[in-house]
DNA sequence: CGGAAACTTCCTACTACTAGGTAGGGCCCC
DNA sequence: GGGGCCCTACCTAGTAGTAGGAAGTTTCCG
């Protein structure tokens, strides 16, 4: 279907894999079955595509967490769906949250597209401080005291645990590093 | 001084600020002040370079972990000290951990190089699942059950932090990540 | 309605440049 | 004279990006 769409989820799926740097046009072609120069004619630039790309990303995870607020009461259950969007998001250990992709190789990237990605870290270290907040009242996430430090613990954490799990395409030492902090949250009240 | 050593250490620079994919045979070339085919007399291929790269980081991390296992007593000023360690890694937001460096574009790695990487990761968290049994005697860090939980989870917290505090380019991100750790640290002992 | 202009999408063919790596030779010192 | 170290010159394969044109589709107007 959609040629532009084809090809920011063949970018996506690159990027994620085998990092921001390491894909070209050539590869996007191969794989969208275009030519090469086609591409320019959806993205003049590769800096038009990764603008493209987090955009997309950033929205399409945003409106997860909205879903997750909606869809969980509690504090620990919605910290719980947020730890399983990153562990869900390295499929077999093979795939890299897409800001934790570019983070990593940050000095190719354009200035705006920068600035959406430290744009999506602060979104999500709010989000989390709002749940952090709430776990004050309900009282289902244990030792909590500041929930902004919470929050940017909670984010590098999951960031770190990816990098880590994909470094050895061993899912588990996800879970083992998220085991700590998910022994925190309460378990859902049997009824 | 040493012609190999120079390159080392502009090529571990290099990798640590813009990535490992990120550096060329003439980048390197141009630091050193020797022409780009020169380099291969002492490193025949870049994987080769990436090999000796990772060794030699890999030693000085782990004598470095020595030195606070030695100059320590409490498993608290051990943790204090190893955060620390990431903390000036960064050098004002700008470099990361080679091995940080080095997982984020995994994908164009040789084999040897995947494996000493692992391997850091292992022995890292080998270290620190000792430092918190340690904390269970000497009671210096609060709210600990499973010692290599914990282990795991530090470690990613680290990595995790670095990373969010070099996309910002700000340290202080740094800090706000690992500050709810720190704080289940007890103070060293006035006496 | 018919037809021309305009736009969309893709193509072939090319540019300018960079990558890692090789061949072979010169120089200096043990 | 042989080895360590560095050089110039070159290779192949890849990079992003451009020029210009061929189709098909849409839009607009007499």
């Amino acid at each position: 279907m959609n040629t532009r769409t084809a090809l920011l989820d063949s970018a996506e799926r690159a990027a994620r894999q085998r990092g921001y740097d390491a894909f070209s046009y050539a590869d996007l072609a191969r794989d969208v079955g275009i030519r090469k120069a086609s591409i320019h004619h959806h993205f003049p630039a590769k800096a038009d595509l990764a603008l493209s790309l987090i955009e997309r990303y950033a929205d399409r995870f945003f409106e997860t967490l909205g879903e997750i607020d909606s869809t969980h009461r509690h504090a620990a259950e919605k910290l719980r769906a947020y730890v399983a969007l990153y562990r869900d998001a390295l499929v077999e250990g093979t795939q890299l949250c897409l800001c934790v992709a570019m983070s990593a190789g940050r000095d190719s990237l354009a200035e705006p597209v920068l600035d959406r990605l430290n744009q999506f870290h602060e979104k999500s270290a709010a989000w989390l401080t709002g749940v952090f907040e709430e776990s004050l009242d309900d009282q289902t996430v244990s030792g909590v005291s500041d929930p902004n430090a919470e929050a940017r613990a909670t984010l590098a954490l999951v960031e770190g645990a990816q990098l880590v799990a994909r470094a050895a395409k061993n899912t588990s030492l996800f879970d083992a590093a998220t085991a700590a902090f998910a022994a925190r949250l309460s378990a859902p009240k049997p009824h």
